[in-house]
DNA sequence: GTTCGATAGTAGGATACCCAACTAAATTGG
DNA sequence: CCAATTTAGTTGGGTATCCTACTATCGAAC
């Protein structure tokens, strides 16, 4: 029995536990703690920007869409499109442009050459929210201030290995 | 399986051109790449880790507390020391062990010395699912064989460091 | 030009997660 | 010994995501 100890922090790397009785009963754990940890990294970089973007009413998901709107050199840009580069459900997206238009930041704009089409688009107030949200987050370093520069371009490139694996681009 | 909505691969990193473009409107984009890095690579590992328990019935989370019950040397767990274990929210764990139980695979028993406390144990079935279970992903090498074993080992001790800064565990 | 398959977006249902608030039970302190 | 606090677990509300299925529209083949 492990002691009940008031711990939000634990005194031991869980995952580290974990693996190393998971190897006792199935084998060598290298794997499935990268998978563990994975999934925990991000559980916690996510409650922290989500944290950051409360503020704003945003979470990190409904920001990316209005970075992807920031970009578009094009302006709006139709939904199926966002989708695509943000790599999420056609529904996801509806979601989160109900919720981004019900703030008004974005604005849904028919398409007069494809009726079937819509394009969101930015409205000035979602120009300016996405500028002070993009401020705010870059104040805490977007939450991966515990590398160094360097280690978070290997860290980067790493998971670019584990992308591209999973089919995330070709080439 | 990836499945939802990737059938489409882009032919480019959809990342690293969000990089490229953000740089250009607010500045260094590295720490933004890492973070957006992290949460793509959770939902593409994640999806293929679910994919693979789907013929059990099983998500990763509900594995992952099958795991843990695996591990455990005194059989049972109370529910508040398995969410402190697996870091989730009490209510997830409540949510998680409803449908193991509904599924048969553990047992809510009630603890006589503490009225308040619930244990889980696994039941028979449910120590044979959790060996096939575990027998698939490391079939798929859960989903990190997109790196070699040192590089699986380089990156999650980067992660680590993520996770230490954030406040994952002391020490 | 009409039919048929593909495409864009949405609706409804499911899962999973968190938070806040609640019930019940144990523990602590005066 | 009883009131106040703490702890364990659950319920209800909100968000995000995915899936299946549907509508509307476009485009192409016959």
């Amino acid at each position: 029995m492990v002691s009940s100890m008031p711990e939000k922090q634990l005194p031991f790397d869980p995952i580290e536990r974990a693996g190393e009785l998971w190897e006792e009963h199935f084998g060598d754990a290298t794997a499935m703690r990268l998978a563990t940890s994975v999934m925990r990294v991000q559980q916690l970089m996510l409650a922290s920007l989500d944290g950051a973007l409360k503020p704003f009413g945003l979470t990190f998901a409904r920001y990316e869409v209005l970075v992807l709107l920031t970009f578009s050199r094009s302006g709006p840009l139709p939904l199926s499109k966002i989708g695509e580069r943000l790599m999420v459900h056609p529904t996801s997206i509806t979601n989160a442009i109900d919720r981004l238009e019900a703030q008004g930041l974005v604005e849904r704009i028919p398409d007069p050459n494809d009726r079937r089409r819509t394009f969101a688009a930015l409205t000035s107030e979602g120009k300016r929210i996405v500028t002070s949200a993009t401020h705010a987050l870059t104040e805490i370093d977007f939450s991966v201030d515990g590398l160094a520069m360097d280690d978070q371009e290997s860290a980067y490139q790493l998971l670019r290995s584990l992308r591209r694996a999973a089919g995330d681009f070709t080439d």
